[in-house]
DNA sequence: ATAATAAATTTACGCGCGTAAAGAAAAATA
DNA sequence: TATTTTTCTTTACGCGCGTAAATTTATTAT
């Protein structure tokens, strides 16, 4: 590295024997320039750490190379695992994530909206809160920056929308429990933050009905995103009460059968597939914590993988095109079955 | 709101009838204009909700409002927590948070701390991957930008510490564990990402010599992130293997402890206070997941509202005087027992 | 070789705001 | 009321880069 330090792109230039808009084109993109003259550049460049201020770029053109990322709550290791996988192909396709959560708080998703607007991004990535989004203001948004919804959808919101077949995922859970064992109860939040969870207890009874099988549904209560506390309490007063008419309960996601799991250990049921068992407990969603629970969760994995990558190949389409798309398009993708020790 | 489209300062100032230097003042500090004044723009302000271009503004300081923090996997709940109260209380301040994850990967940390660097962060809040970090290229970067370090130190890089009290809760947890039952024995990576295991292991060897105990360290093979994957493992490999001399198991971490109540689960151990218990089991950090293991876990708790509130004022002390610490100062905050079913 | 095309250079302006200096106006003090 | 102090206005320049137009130079085709 020499030690000549170069404060701006006109001191690179004279630096690097090329004139400064023509390095203006090399930085915006290297193939504009022809090969001797970006050969020129990267020897210069190898010479002194140079890069162009990202403020003053940023400034002086329409559309930057961010790309927002908003997620419901990041300290769900849920959302982490897809952020996470998100962030890397978006630094793969040459842009620059920016990784906000709502943390569970309606007013801070529009904050975080807001603050986006503010950089100017190509487009954003939005997981909303879901049943307690301001939905008038991510409307709004949407018309100011191409964004398209994941995980959780909101209807007409956004250029497209991708995530998890629900009504397929249970249906695969359903079939494999009732071929093993008693149906299933079906067990969730009265009031769940999540849109999610309205498709899996629709899918639940349908998936019930067609078999032709009782269906039960226990509701619990409880407010907010401390869902493994919520479906302890919840499971603590099933079991008591005796809520429970079937040895089999299938958790509309897998936090909530965390706190099942606990509790049942607690109460002293066994939990798992063997004759000695009392109870089955499957759910949704293949939470990473889900590996790791006592006994082993079964449950239906979403397709992270390919959730990420839809999700990022269907904003970058919008934004290379320029265009808005036609018609909102709505990916879904099946779940996987992971069979494991509760069921 | 007014139909008026304000596109920059220049045409707000008109607007509301000021000049423009003195609302680029208010927008600055609204305490440093006059109150007719400043009453006069929050009436303007309410009429055409116009924001000054933040590219334009970071531009032309020297000094940003950007707050970078850098942990060194996100998708690990317990830097999800920490960030979390973090962003919270940055927010609080006026600043703007950004949040990157190293996701566990050494070049990706460097990355990070590039990308800040062309942000002009007024400060950083980094809680470094530990061993594997690139020292030198961090120490680098500390030299350009405040730096406070957290969670996990690095003998003089950047201006202080922030961190967990790994010796006081060591032998909290060891005072407690001898006092109901046998002594413990250490189960920990031999080769572990983070230097607060070092710590902890030589705090578990001097707090067991000082009580006249026999010390016994069992170190399980591994490497990366998936702690939980390598403590069950190891845990299986102990156990089968008839290494525990003794009853009581004190891991290194809580991820490691998920890992080995799943092990002793799956293996028919029975794991908790009660006469009836093969093993008692206790770890470090008061993971999130800590509260629904089963049994519960019992663990030391982080400080995490001190440990956030004091690195946050750690490096609002240095940017606001503007100066560099005379002496890199390390703060420490006692871990807390929290006493759960496992031990 | 000459003409046609492609690429680089020179020149110049604009983006939206920070900020400094000098003077005018308003508020606080005497 | 006169004086001092505070606050505001006017004017002007700079930040670092995007980008357009006109010109020059290099490359390719004829």
């Amino acid at each position: 590295m020499d030690s000549t330090k170069i404060r701006n792109m006109e001191e690179f230039a004279a630096f690097s024997g090329v004139s400064r808009p023509t390095v203006s084109r090399f930085f915006h993109d290297p193939d504009s320039v022809r090969r001797v003259t970006r050969e020129k550049l990267e020897r210069a460049l190898e010479k002194c750490d140079y890069r162009p201020n990202i403020f003053a770029i940023n400034q002086n053109r329409k559309l930057t190379k961010n790309l927002g990322i908003v997620v419901p709550y990041l300290a769900d290791p849920f959302f982490a695992e897809i952020a996470r996988r998100i962030e890397t192909l978006i630094i793969a396709a040459g842009y620059r994530p920016i990784l906000l959560s709502s943390h569970g708080d309606t007013r801070l998703e529009i904050e975080n909206l807001d603050s986006l607007r503010a950089i100017k991004p190509a487009g954003v990535l939005l997981a909303p809160l879901g049943r307690s989004s301001d939905i008038s203001a991510i409307e709004k948004f949407c018309l100011d920056v191409p964004t398209v919804l994941f995980d959780s959808n909101i209807d007409g919101v956004g250029e497209a929308f991708v995530g998890h077949d629900n009504f397929q995922a249970t249906s695969v859970m359903i079939e494999y429990l009732t071929r093993t064992g008693e149906p299933p109860v079906f067990f969730e939040m009265r009031d769940p933050p999540n849109p999610n969870a309205g498709k899996r207890r629709k899918a639940y009874l349908e998936s019930m009905s067609k078999k032709e099988l009782d269906q039960q549904i226990i509701q619990i209560d409880g407010d907010g995103w401390q869902l493994e506390e919520i479906g302890y309490r919840g499971a603590v007063k099933a079991i008591k009460g005796k809520e429970l008419s079937r040895s089999t309960v299938f958790c509309s996601n897998d936090r909530l059968a965390i706190g099942f799991l606990t509790a049942a250990y607690e109460l002293g049921l066994k939990v798992g597939l063997g004759s000695d068992c009392d109870l089955r407990v499957a759910a949704h969603d293949n939470h990473p914590v889900s590996h790791f629970t006592c006994p082993r969760l079964t449950t239906i994995s979403h397709n992270f993988a390919a959730i990420a990558q839809k999700s990022v190949d269907t904003i970058m389409g919008l934004i290379e095109s320029g265009e808005r798309s036609q018609e909102r398009k709505t990916t879904l993708f099946d779940g996987e079955l992971i069979m494991r020790a509760s069921a």
